[in-house]
DNA sequence: TTATCGTGGATAGATTTTATCTGCAATAGG
DNA sequence: CCTATTGCAGATAAAATCTATCCACGATAA
């Protein structure tokens, strides 16, 4: 069981994204930068994102990302099944039915015990990812973050965000 | 995410092995034909098993698997972790220290709350498991199952299944 | 017009998963 | 003792996935 290394960096991105002012957005080259990542790779999971309808792009000069939705609204269970997919971890494959003996298929009707067992402890965990909002992360890192790391984070979100026309396109 | 298809593999084999009756054993090649399995690959995951104390293997003519501790015992967690490893799902590579202004490491004491909020949930999922024991499934299979499915598994356990000299080395 | 930025596809290398095979040690049964 | 069966460790390879890069394209601000 194993996360793709892009759900650290989706997640990070949308905290940095989530201090943009108002409707300013941030390029995908900064964002790359601000964390040492491979800028043609992180494109990919912003693009995610965006598909998922958690950021927003805007092309051109003097465009970029920024979040699709005040950060209240946004939680980690968003995030990690926009980068990782939707499909449930634990995949059954039916194995019960392969055995030497074949069975009719109506023998078959009620699910796995042990697929209802594992799906329900992955809903615990979606759960838990649920409960928790990209404001919550923005709110702890700026209480309990290291005041010189804080200083820093906010000095390049100044230096890279762009404003944009006053264009609400799809604000909420 | 994704989980590898031997956890399916596995529990079931332990399921399976928790119907034979005392210490007798079942060789994993039949446990592999039970669930139209590749033997040599079932095989690993038995094997990983058997590291974690969750079976016990003897060897020799007549040999196999069996439970090594009552399904009570059991719970589904020690058969994830074992076949997925114990390492979290969720890995932090510390891209937060990555950026273009290098910070000394004393900025970074405290975790990060992303990392935390992720490994928080994975608690949660991890907790889910622990609470399925393989007993359970045993009782739910036994109570809920199809008839002719259950008396095709009995059938199969009672002719592969083979006793052992009354030997408890590491018996309960 | 130009330079910047996001999008999508193609591509390739690295890594992990899945699967098979072989030789070896253990041991029950003859 | 001999043989057949079984688990175990390691090498190996095929397949799938993850990671990363590149380029052509459309959009748009200046
Ligand atoms: S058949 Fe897939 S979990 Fe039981
Ligand atoms: S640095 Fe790894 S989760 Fe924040």
């Amino acid at each position: 069981m194993k996360l793709g290394e892009g759900v650290e960096a989706a997640i990070h991105c949308a905290a940095t994204l989530a201090s943009v002012e108002g409707n300013s957005t941030m390029p995908g080259a900064a964002l790359a930068e601000s964390f040492g990542l491979s800028p043609s790779y992180l494109l990919k999971h912003l693009n995610m994102l965006t598909a998922a309808r958690i950021l927003e792009s805007v092309p051109g000069p003097a465009g970029g990302y920024r979040l699709a939705r005040a950060a209240e609204r946004i939680t980690l269970l968003d995030i990690v099944l926009a980068v990782e997919g939707r499909e449930p971890a634990f995949r059954c494959g039916e194995i019960r039915r392969n055995g030497p003996v074949k069975l009719d298929a109506s023998a078959y009707v009620k699910p796995c015990g042990i697929n209802a067992a594992m799906l329900k402890a992955e809903a615990a965990y979606r759960a838990a990812l649920a409960e928790t909002k990209l404001s919550d992360i923005v709110a702890t890192y700026a209480a309990e973050g290291d005041p010189r790391s804080l200083a820093a984070s906010c000095a390049f979100v100044e230096r890279h965000q762009r404003p944009q026309k006053p264009n609400p396109t799809t604000k909420v």
